[in-house]
DNA sequence: TAGTGGTCTAGACCACTTC
DNA sequence: AAGTGGTCTAGACCACTAA
């Protein structure tokens, strides 16, 4: 026998993927449903808490508890990072990912502030670098309207980017074509990537920063940029809303008997 | 002021996490901390399932509330598909991890089950049949020890597996080198493969069959393998503990100006 | 001011485990 | 039987929002 908070909270859920209670829709409020026999007070309310950590409503004092409206999935493919794009057009990547999906590019939507800092452990290990050597770093938050969807912190090493663009703290893409264009400039090409992906628990500055429901979880990406040589260009940490976001990825299937004949 | 229960748990947590209560170890007893004056039972208890929540304790009734041992990441690369491993050697690809990451293949430590069904929506999809045509699809529950770590439910075309091993539901990896070498075997060499990842809610099933802590998030992983000839072989879901795994993708960066031109 | 969700208490009782 | 966490209640009070 599921205690009775979870069966309210199931007997909820169930009305709202049905659609009885549809987006933007208020639920019944607290008081209703204890004087409706459901319960008292605090058994309704730990349905109420169970369905806002499970990312179906959301509560607030005054209002009441409205269904939550789920945000499509942002795909992001490697097709973003595309030389054409920033190379010879003007577009920065991460807008060219905002045309490609019928949004419009809105001025604000990215705030941006640069430093020169000693590198994390992380990113000297990266960058190959002693740990606490100084690099830049170039830390965004990346708006969908007035939704923060993720934060995006690239790290350079200052002989790469001094007295470029990037080091211009002023607010908005780092100029024309963004970070990539202007390491293109200055004479790095860049060539591959890698990128590695984990989800974990937000931290609570990273749930008041991306205003996230209770409960939901963060995607942690690391970018690492080479040039054809295999110098790191950039090293970068991105911290996305979990629910707001899927990643693919085209690879062709390695033979590493085949690789060693070549 | 933050909650009381909120002030309770960040304070137990920093102990956790500074390594005051080590991993294994119980925490005190809800009516020990309500007798030290924390509070009332529901509000120690409202903290406790917070904690519970946040993925660094488990509570069970009768035996008290431990705190969680963290299981290190499992790193997934797209070298776990080198076909040296599946097609020369006799490795199955899972495996193949577990013996780069030093941990040994144990006998039932994979369950599965083959049948054939008609295609769900996705899977018709991603194979190019009208939905509802019928497929095989061979369920596995990949375990570390004792602990399920994750499900991989493969989709195949009859016409490419009828007659081979993938259709016999005998229990382990479906023979030597598992499905790809099956497929190999039948004159399907895999090329190309596209992997896409999105971290979501688990449903009640999916909580329960991967002994999901409370809040859990899981990541679903859709694999698409081609033979070069850009013919679908096999479609795969893949249902992973969220906590437990990080994913590793290498590519070149994109330039479709070059492409054009050649 | 009235109405919303959120917190907290004291205590009863339940479910499960260990002795 | 004793001890653990989990559920539930009734009611008081708090924090916030809107009219």
């Amino acid at each position: 026998m599921a205690p009775k908070w979870r069966e309210l909270a199931d007997k909820l859920a169930e009305r709202i993927r049905s659609g009885e209670y549809a987006p933007g829709q208020q639920l019944p409020h607290i008081r209703d449903l204890v004087e409706a026999g459901e319960g008292s007070k605090s058994t309704v309310h730990a349905a109420y808490k169970a369905l806002e950590a499970e990312g179906l409503v959301t509560s607030s004092r005054g209002h009441g508890t409205v269904v939550r409206q789920q945000a499509p999935l942002k795909r992001l493919g490697i097709a973003r990072y595309d030389k054409a794009k920033w190379r010879d057009g003007d577009e920065v990547a991460f807008i060219a990912d905002r045309v490609a999906s019928g949004r419009a590019y809105k001025r604000g939507e990215q705030t941006q502030s640069v430093s020169r800092v000693p590198a994390p452990a992380m990113v000297a290990a990266a960058h190959g670098l002693p740990e606490g050597a100084e690099v830049y770093a170039r830390a965004r938050l990346v708006k969908e309207g007035d939704q923060p969807t993720h934060t995006l912190t690239s790290y350079y090493r200052p002989e790469h980017v001094e007295g470029t663009r990037i080091v211009d703290p002023a607010p908005g893409p780092a100029g024309r074509g963004g970070g990539f264009r202007v390491l293109y400039d200055a004479g790095y090409d860049i060539d591959h990537m890698r990128e590695e992906l984990f989800a974990r628990i937000p931290t609570t500055e990273e749930a008041t920063l991306l205003q996230l429901a209770p409960g939901e979880w963060v995607v942690e990406l690391h970018r690492t940029t080479y040039t054809a040589d295999g110098t790191v260009v950039e090293f970068a940490i991105g911290i996305h809303a979990a629910s707001r976001f899927a990643w693919a990825y085209d690879f062709k299937v390695p033979d590493s008997a085949q690789e060693a004949k070549q």
